[in-house]
RNA sequence: CGGGGUGUAGCGUAGCCUGGUAUCGCGCCACAUUUGGGAUGUGGAGGUCGUAGGUUCGAAUCCUGCCACCCCGACCA
């Protein structure tokens, strides 16, 4: 296959959806906006679910499904979701089709309009909160935790593989509580979870934050986020959880009895994550040689590649290689041997590096008689010649080490890009010339940030959590200030 | 939705200005030789040139509409 080559450094752009293709991933579909998942791309984002579901049982949470069809009504029950939401809402007016009788083409049925036109959920908040009025009397009914694993959409004007697609797939966590403080606890632990998971699996380091009134989810009292940053210097928001208060609970009635006998409206939470991650992960460690993966979200985490000659080698090395195959399966490696021989050695090479796998074992005569293999790691993209003796217990190393280095390299990446500046010409120069984020006073209004957001096109990503009181002017107004917060352009 | 660009075989493309039914590479199929960084040879299959009209004896090529996608904005997870 002759393969386009993008640079990096050259075309961003270009290079993330060359990536995404000739990886594997995803491809556009026939449908404006949505796309289709290819099985290596899916094969990830099963490890992602896997990681996150496990997460979300830890902490309590059970798996249930609500509707894909939100009726109009429920839409407009909560003000600010609406607002929110409304501009980017597929809706269902019609349930049937027929044969037109004069054209004989196949139309929508005026006859069959529903009573009610049905929203194609953005997310399951009004649907979701309207069930739990029903489900909840008593205080001894909360907490509900809840998430559920679904396809959303939303009407976006401008769409990019797995950035932003109309349809998409993603976790929306709902939770009910008696209480504030139990409400935001439960808010403050999914960021966590999330922070976690970005950190440890894919390797992507996040700023925790809290969001500005502007950036806030429709319908919360807080949004809480993880920040990442891509290797182009523009921030990608991972994950948020919101501290929803008792919005929805006031918007479908829902209440509940407390010991002391009094009626009290509910306290909720919203968290979720998406396939974007699957963009965050691209951007955060691929190369111009392809992806790259950290292994503990690889689908293959090693690679066995034979070489051979003549047929008699053929089958030593095949034996050899089958034997280590099953020696790291053994060990929980999850290992492929490619034995596709219509294949030259070197195709596959670029091939596994361009999925991004972590580890590539290749085996040849030479290996066979010297009792060796090469290992190549994908990450620094060093060779080195290994004795088959220590396959077993160097191969689980080294994908914790290559692990480590991806994540190391992502923050090392992410520390050079955060700059504190005290001046608008210094703000602007950062966001111009050194990219990032950009760490600075702002006077804690809306039309500030508006107005930085005009000027800079930077928005303001996150008031991070781990934040120091520090006293000073506002970089546009000049105002009084009592912290810095995070500025970045971003996707 | 505004600005720019692209649409020709599975992928990447030439041809378009100056109309005459399509070029090349990769991939695919068969056979042989190969295999330590994207193998080679021989033979073969594969195209309503995005789509609908128009001009013309004749349209991939000229004109008009439409559609899709990409990039840059506005919007957003």
């Amino acid at each position: 296959m002759e393969i386009k080559k993008v640079k990096r450094s050259e075309d961003y752009s270009g290079w993330y959806n060359n990536l995404v293709k000739n990886a594997d991933l995803a491809e556009h579909s026939d449908v404006k906006g949505c796309m289709i998942i290819k099985p290596y791309g899916y094969a990830i984002w099963e490890k992602m679910q896997a990681e996150l579901d496990r997460r979300f049982k830890e902490t309590g949470h059970q798996n249930a499904y609500f509707p894909l069809f939100i009726p109009k009504s429920f839409f407009t029950k909560e003000a600010s979701h609406v607002d929110g939401f409304a501009k980017e809402c597929a809706v269902v007016t019609h349930y049937r089709l027929k044969v037109d009788p004069i054209t004989k083409e196949i139309v929508v049925d005026p006859d069959a309009k529903l009573e009610e036109e049905l929203i194609v959920r953005p997310t399951s908040e009004t649907i979701i909160w309207n069930t739990y009025r029903s489900w909840i009397q008593s205080y001894r009914d909360l907490p509900i935790l809840l998430n559920q694993w679904a396809n959303v959409v939303r009407w976006e004007m401008r769409t990019r593989l797995f950035l932003r697609t109309t349809e998409f797939l993603w976790q929306e966590g709902h939770t009910a509580h008696a209480t504030a403080d139990e409400a935001i606890a439960e808010t403050k632990q999914m960021l966590e979870v999330y922070a976690d998971f970005a950190e440890n699996i894919l390797a992507v380091p996040v700023i925790k934050g809290i969001k500005s009134a502007n950036e806030r989810f429709a319908g919360a009292i807080d949004t809480y986020c993880i920040e990442g940053l891509m290797q182009d210097g523009k921030a990608l928001q991972m994950g948020t959880s919101h501290f929803l208060g008792q919005n929805f609970a006031k918007a479908f009635d829902v209440k509940y009895v407390t010991k002391e006998n009094t009626k009290e409206y509910v306290w909720a939470t919203s968290w979720g994550v998406s396939t974007r991650l699957m963009g965050a992960l691209i951007m955060s460690h691929s190369d111009d040689e392809g992806l790259v993966l950290p292994p503990r979200l690889a689908p293959i985490q090693v690679v066995i590649v034979p070489i051979s000659r003549k047929p008699e080698e053929k089958e030593l090395v095949m034996e050899k290689a089958n034997h280590y195959f099953q020696l790291l399966k053994k060990q929980g490696v999850l290992v492929k041997l490619d034995d596709r021989d219509h294949l030259s050695p070197g195709f596959k090479f670029a091939d596994y590096e361009l999925k991004g796998v972590p580890v590539r074992i290749a085996i040849g005569p030479r290996d066979v008689q010297n009792e060796t293999v090469e290992v190549a790691r994908r990450d620094t993209k060093e060779k080195q010649v290994m004795s088959a003796a220590d396959l077993e217990h160097k191969i689980p190393h080294l994908l914790e080490q290559i692990q480590a280095n991806i994540y190391q390299r992502a923050l090392d990446y992410r520390s050079e890009h955060i700059h504190a500046v005290n001046t608008w010409d210094e703000f602007m120069d950062a966001l111009d010339n050194k990219t990032g984020f950009v760490s600075a006073h702002w006077d804690g209004s809306s039309e500030t940030e508006e107005k930085i957001k005009e000027m800079s096109k930077a928005t303001i990503r996150c008031i991070p959590l781990d934040n120091p009181q520090e006293f000073g002017k506002c970089i546009l107004t000049g105002n009084d200030s009592k912290e810095r917060v995070l500025f970045a352009r971003a996707y």
